[in-house]
DNA sequence: CTGAAAGCGCTTACAG
DNA sequence: CTGAAAGCGCTTACAG
C-alpha cells in the first residue's frame, strides 16, 4: 500500500506548521487566517488527495462518528429493512454503521458489543437477544448511549423503540374471530424475550376478552435453531387435531415463510381453510397467494426514531426515552 | 460517559511500566517476564475491566481490523445475504465489517469508499455500481487491498468474485427453449454494469444458436428507479403483444418480485400461460405459487471466497484472482 | 495571524 | 526481566 499523506506533507510542502494546516481544513478559526495561505493549503491537499486519517482523529477527539448495530440476523429482511433506515439516517449526519448478527445469542452479542466497544463506536442500537439484560445494564452504567430496537427489558429503565406488541397482537386476534374464526392458533418463537411474550398475552387476551376458551394445542413455540423443521411438524398437529385450528397468528414473518411453504406444499386452501396473519411484512407474504393479511410494523419510523435518538444522546444528554409504537393491521385476502 | 481504563491505569496500580503491561496483554515476551507480576497485570486488568482501546492501538499498528463493504441495497436479500455471510467469515478472523449501500449511485458509491478509507478499514468488499471504473481503479493504483463481488469491470485487471452470467443466462433460456418455449423475453436493468451485460448476451446467443429470431420487443429495460411501476408496464406490453411472449427471464430477484405481483394481479397462469425464470433465490421466489424455476448463485462461495481473498490480500501479498463461478438452474413448476 | 508543545492510548526497538 | 522514550497523525489551549 503506498505511503498516505499526512497533515505534516501539506505542512511541509507549504512551509507552515501542521497546526495551521488542521486549522483550515477544519475550518476552523475562519477569517483569522491569512486567506492566501489558507487557499495555498487547501489547494495543496487537494493536490496531494490528503484524507484525514480519522483514526488519529478520533483519539484525539474521543469520536469516531460510527454507531454499532447489533441486530439478530442481518439476512432477514425485517433487520436488513432496519439496517438500511438506520444507515440512511446514520449517514445523514456524517455517521457509519458496524454491524453485527446475534442470532438471538447472548454469547454472541456480548462478543459484538465488546468489539464494537473496543472500536470505540459513538453509541449503539441493539435489537437485544435473549438473555442480555446483564449486556445492556453494563452499557448503563458506564453511560454508553444505546437504545434498543424493537425489543427491551421491561424491568431496565433504558431507552427503546418498540412495537406495542401486546396490542397488535389483540387487534390481530380480534380481527379474525370477527371473521367468525373459532379456533385460532399462535405460532411463536420459544423464548423469554419481552416483545413474543407480549405477543402472545395479546392472543391470549383477545380470546378471553370474546370468551373464546383456549386449548393448550393451540399455543406452539418454536426453537430459533432448526426453525423450519420445527415448523413443519407444528402446522400438521394443528392441523391434525380432532378439531383442527382454523387460523393461525404467526409471530414472526420467518415463522409465517416456513408456514406457508408447509401450506403450499399440502395445498392448504387459504382463507377457506385456514386463515392465516403474519407479524411482519416483505415480499414473500406478497407473493404469496392470496395476499397475507399481516401486522405492520413502522419500520421507518422505527428505524428513524432510533438513531436520531441516539444520536442526540451522543451529542447532548444522554437522555431516557421509551417509545411504543402502534403496528397496523393490513387486511388482505388471508382472513 | 464514564472514563475509560487505559494500561496507564493498570501499571498505576500494579506498580510497573505501561509497555510491562502492553507485553503482558498482547501475550508478548511470554516466558521472558516474572510469573507472579504477569498473573497480577491480568488480574488487575480483569478486576478493573480493561478493554483494549482498539483506535490507539489501530494508530500505532496501522491496522483496524475492520472491512468495509459496499452493496447495492443492504435491504435487498442478495445483499443481505452476502453480508451475512461476509460478515461471519470475517468475524471469524476477528474482522468487523462496515457496510454502506450504493443505490446503483456513483456518487453515493464514492462517498462510502471516501468515508470507509477515512476510517482505515483494511480493504474493501464491493459490489460495484454502474460508473464506478474509476474509483475502483484508483483503489487499485493506491494498492489498497479490496475485492469486487458480483460485478466487475472487465477492462481492468483486478481481484473479482462473480457469477458465470452469460453461462448462466444461457442456460436458462436453453432450457426454455427445450421445454418448447417460443417467444421468450428478457427483463433487465438499463444499465452498462458488465454482469448485466452477459445476462443479455447470454439469453441472445442462446436464442441464435437455437435458430429463434429475437424481436425487439422481446428485450426490456429497466430503470434503477421507479422500477416498480416499470415493470408493470413492461409486462402488460409483453403481453399485449401481437404474438405475446410466453415465457420471461427476470435478470434480477427485485425485478421477478415486481414481475410476479403483476402476476398475481392479473391472475396470469404459470407456466401454462406464461414461463418464468428469474436470477437469484428468496422466500418470495420459494412462496409463489408455482415455486419458481431460478438461477441459484453460489453464494456462500461467493462471499466466503471473496472474504478468505481479501484477507489473505490484507495480511499476505496483495495478488490478484478472478473468479467465475457457475449458477446451478434449479427447475421447479413455473416452466 | 501563526507556531511550539502537549497529549489522546497505545506499541515496540533499544538499552540495561 | 523491565522501563524510558519515541512515535503513530491528529487537535487545541496557550503564547506571542
Amino acid at each position: 500500500m503506498k505511503k498516505k499523506v499526512s497533515l505534516k506533507d501539506i505542512a511541509q510542502k507549504v512551509g507552515v506548521s501542521i497546526a495551521l494546516v488542521s486549522y483550515v481544513l477544519n475550518n476552523k478559526k475562519e477569517g483569522r487566517i491569512n486567506k492566501d495561505v489558507a487557499l495555498k493549503i487547501k489547494d495543496t491537499a487537494k493536490q496531494l488527495n490528503y484524507k484525514t486519517n480519522q483514526i488519529a482523529k478520533s483519539l484525539k477527539t474521543n469520536k469516531t462518528y460510527t454507531i454499532g448495530l447489533v441486530v439478530s440476523d442481518i439476512s432477514n429482511p425485517f433487520s436488513s429493512s432496519l439496517a438500511r433506515i438506520i444507515e440512511d439516517e446514520a449517514n445523514k449526519n456524517n455517521y457509519t454503521v458496524i454491524f453485527g448478527s446475534s442470532d438471538e445469542d447472548a454469547n454472541k452479542s456480548l462478543k459484538l458489543i465488546d468489539t464494537f466497544l473496543n472500536k470505540q463506536v459513538d453509541g449503539l442500537i441493539i435489537a437485544a437477544a435473549e438473555n442480555t439484560a446483564s449486556q445492556i445494564q453494563y452499557l448503563q452504567e458506564e453511560g454508553i448511549p444505546f437504545v434498543l430496537i424493537d425489543r427491551y427489558f421491561p424491568e431496565l429503565k433504558t431507552s427503546f423503540i418498540a412495537l406495542d406488541n401486546y396490542k397488535a397482537a389483540y387487534e390481530a386476534v380480534e380481527h379474525l374471530i370477527k371473521k367468525s374464526y373459532k379456533r385460532i392458533a399462535l405460532i411463536n418463537y420459544k423464548s423469554t424475550l419481552f416483545n413474543l411474550n407480549e405477543r402472545r398475552k395479546g392472543y391470549v387476551a383477545a380470546l378471553k376478552e370474546h370468551n373464546i376458551e383456549i386449548k393448550r394445542s393451540w399455543v406452539k413455540e418454536i426453537c430459533f435453531n432448526n426453525s423450519k423443521a420445527s415448523v413443519e411438524k407444528t402446522m400438521s398437529e394443528l392441523l391434525s387435531l380432532k378439531e383442527p385450528v382454523d387460523a393461525i397468528l404467526f409471530s414472526a414473518n420467518t415463522l409465517a415463510v416456513d408456514g406457508l411453504k408447509y401450506i403450499n406444499k399440502h395445498n392448504i386452501k387459504i382463507p377457506e381453510q385456514l386463515a392465516v396473519i403474519s407479524f411482519d411484512e416483505s415480499d414473500a407474504l406478497d407473493l404469496f397467494h392470496p395476499q397475507l393479511t399481516y401486522i405492520k410494523q413502522p419500520l421507518q419510523q422505527m428505524g428513524e426514531t432510533a438513531t436520531k435518538l441516539l444520536l442526540e444522546n451522543i451529542e447532548k444528554n444522554n437522555k431516557i426515552m421509551q417509545v411504543k409504537m402502534d403496528g397496523e393491521l393490513v387486511v388482505r385476502n388471508s382472513t
